[in-house]
RNA sequence: GCGCCGGUAGCUCAGUUGGACAGAGCACCGGAUUUCUAAUCCGGCGGUCGGAGGUUCGAGUCCUCCCCGGCGCGCCA
């Protein structure tokens, strides 16, 4: 299945050069898909502005595009309106012609509903999720890890090679008290440092901090292990090390259960390069010393005085941050691993450390021009009343408790459903726990991946769980039924032969073939702008079109639909909608049911 | 003080390098069910897009100023 927009974009591209000649070299046709069907299903919008640079009238540049664009194997006769938009009308046939020709499902590889990869792959480092090993995971933790999991399905999708880099905090001198810690209550933990295990990580650190504020010694061991595990010592180094071993399995848990594939890379990865780091710096005279800190000044940064602010780079006391890191880990991403294009999903707050991340290392030639660095930046997950989300006691919500939660709820629906004799599906206990398992988790990233990254959102149970609207339970039941459809119908989709027509007749049926071929255009701009919900708008808008299609007064009948060549084009249809409500949902990190 | 991000329907949110009368869900009102999964579908109600100027054929979108909210601003990450 090929992009539409790049089709049209293309055949009105050559029609503006044949008729304006190299007055249109390099003009974007700007086409893109109209709003309101009455304008058709797309629409290009160029003709304003180069009828101003040609200073002409727009209605005329447009006319004299449509006398020269061929486009009648897809569309009807292009009209132009309003001002100067060029509308194209997609024809049954044409849409039809287009859908048959998607290719079956293959066995075991993702089913990419005819789109073709990208031809020229790049390698991409992705840095995603990113907690500190010293604490437990919490919801603070969640978008990174979600969203950072969509965008690289997407650029894994688009045929990109991705690396996942979980840039986890296993550095600082907070490790300094967990390793006396771990020491005090674990006492044989470097008989067998592998085996390590801890309930509560985030017990275990309160408790640590608890120790360190209450009593000297204790405090004084702490520092005296910084010191120790910097120095590198082998028995601290060991413990430090198991202790990290073990909280990253505590992450992992989490990691499965949201399936979510990520490739660990602590901090102290990048410790013996943070020196060359400064002395290179200060070598060629991007650093200099101020108040005793090494500093890169930058062209644009103040402070709150009004005077130039630094990027501090090695602190007075010799000591790195994580700026030193992060410089480190951006050279080493693009030196070690090839990457070219380097994103952070990272929140928002944290915006201006990485323009000046990003211009430091412009700066000192590390990230040259063909190297992209971007800051995917996101908003805040809030409480239901606006406020920071905290538990009812006031601490930070943990990660794990708060997928506990959704399941559990997500169980509840399910139960209930299966308590009414009119929804019943007789599902067994072990499905419905699987079909929570999906719902819940699904839900939760679907409603975190349909708000626009830049702004804040409310956190609301309710509305995630919710079977209407824009969420997770809607899709995985549009989905489900359709697989049910065809379990009743009798057919394997899979198996309908390749070559039966699709033949879009009924308004329902148009509407829906011609929703299917937006996808490659849909997953196109969600690569490129970084954006999950221009898939899940997509997915809703699919989703819509699809109950429509099936409805009892509106749509059309399927599986006693006659003749039998309408009942294949139709089951066809339905098989196609489930496929690319499958990719959809599995670009957004969500399983599918066959039934729920 | 400087900077960043927000302010769109009663509520929660979309709005694609500026494009056609500003969209959706929830809530509310009304309709459809002898069920191919109604966990659905259709219709109605509802907005001077925070305010004021400006640029433009055209502004929720760009520029300036102001109001409100959140966040950041030298040795935490």
């Amino acid at each position: 299945m090929q992009s539409i927009t790049r089709e049209l974009g293309r055949r009105v591209t050559e029609a503006m050069i044949a008729g304006f000649g190299d007055q249109a070299v390099g003009v974007d046709p700007l086409l893109k898909s109209t709003q309101d069907p009455s304008f058709g299903d797309y629409q290009a919008n160029f003709a304003m502005g180069l009828a101003k640079r040609l200073g002409r009238r727009p209605r005329d540049v447009a006319a004299a595009v449509v006398e020269k664009v061929d486009v009648s194997d897809l569309c009807d006769p292009p009209e132009i309106a309003g001002p100067g938009f060029i509308n194209f009308t997609i024809t049954p046939a044409a849409a039809g012609r287009r859908l048959q020709a998607v290719p079956p499902t293959a066995d075991g590889v993702t089913d990419r509903v005819g789109i073709a990869q990208s031809p020229s792959p790049d390698v991409i480092a992705i840095d995603m999720s990113s907690p500190n090993l010293a604490k437990e995971m919490h919801v603070g933790h969640l978008r990174s890890t979600i969203i950072g999991d969509c965008i690289a399905r997407v650029l894994e999708f688009e045929g990109h090679v991705v690396h996942r880099i979980n840039h986890v905090g296993d550095w600082g001198t907070q490790f300094g008290m967990i390793i006396e810690h771990v020491r005090r209550t674990h006492p044989h933990v470097l008989d067998d440092p592998e085996h390590l295990q801890l309930g509560d990580l985030e017990a275990f650190y309160v408790e640590a901090r608890r120790q360190f504020d209450a009593d000297p010694r204790f405090a004084d061991a702490a520092r005296k292990a910084v010191v120790d595990l910097q120095g590198g010592d082998p028995e601290t180094l060991a413990v430090w090390k198991a202790f990290c071993g073990e909280s990253l399995r505590h992450c992992h848990v989490i990691y499965d259960r949201l399936d979510v594939r990520v490739e660990d890379r602590g901090e102290s990865f990048y410790n013996d390069m943070l020196a060359g780091v400064v002395q290179e710096l200060g070598d060629r005279g991007f650093a200099e010393e101020s108040d005793g800190a090494m500093c890169v000044f930058l062209d644009g940064f103040t402070n709150k005085q009004g005077d130039r602010l630094p990027m501090i780079i090695r602190k007075s006391d010799g000591g790195y941050n994580y700026a030193t890191t992060d410089l480190a880990a951006l050279r080493h991403r693009i030196s070690a691993l090839g990457a070219t294009r380097l994103l952070y999903v990272v929140g928002i707050p944290q915006k201006q450390h990485f323009d000046m991340l990003f211009a430091a290392a412009r700066k000192a030639g590390w990230a040259g021009e063909g190297v992209e660095l971007t800051h995917i930046g996101f908003g805040s997950m809030l409480s239901s009343t606006g406020k920071m989300f905290k538990a009812r006691e006031g601490g930070t919500v943990k990660l794990r408790d708060l997928v506990d939660e959704a399941v559990e709820r997500a169980h509840k629906v399910i139960e209930a459903s299966e308590q009414d004799p009119d929804k019943r599906r007789g599902l067994s206990s072990g499905q419905m726990r699987a079909i929570a398992e999906t719902v819940g988790t699904g839900a939760v990233k679907y409603f975190d991946l349909s708000h626009s990254l830049g702004s804040d959102y409310r956190f609301d149970w309710d509305t995630m769980l919710s079977m209407d609207g824009n969420t997770a339970p809607y899709m995985l039941y549009a989905y489900a039924r359709i697989r049910s459809i065809g379990r009743e119908a009798g057919v394997d989709y899979a198996a309908i032969p390749a070559e039966t027509p699709i033949v879009l007749e009924h308004d329902c049926e148009i509407r829906l073939g011609k929703t299917l071929l937006k996808l490659p255009d849909v997953i196109d701009q969600a690569a490129r702008e970084y954006r999950p919900n221009v898939l899940t708008d997509y997915l809703f808008e699919l989703s819509k079109a699809y109950n429509l299609f099936y409805d009892r007064k509106r749509g059309v009948r399927v599986k006693d639909a006659s003749p039998e060549s309408v009942r294949l084009s139709r089951l066809r249809l339905c098989d196609l909608t489930a496929r690319s409500l499958k990719l959809g949902l599995h670009l957004l990190g969500i399983g599918t049911l066959e039934q729920m």
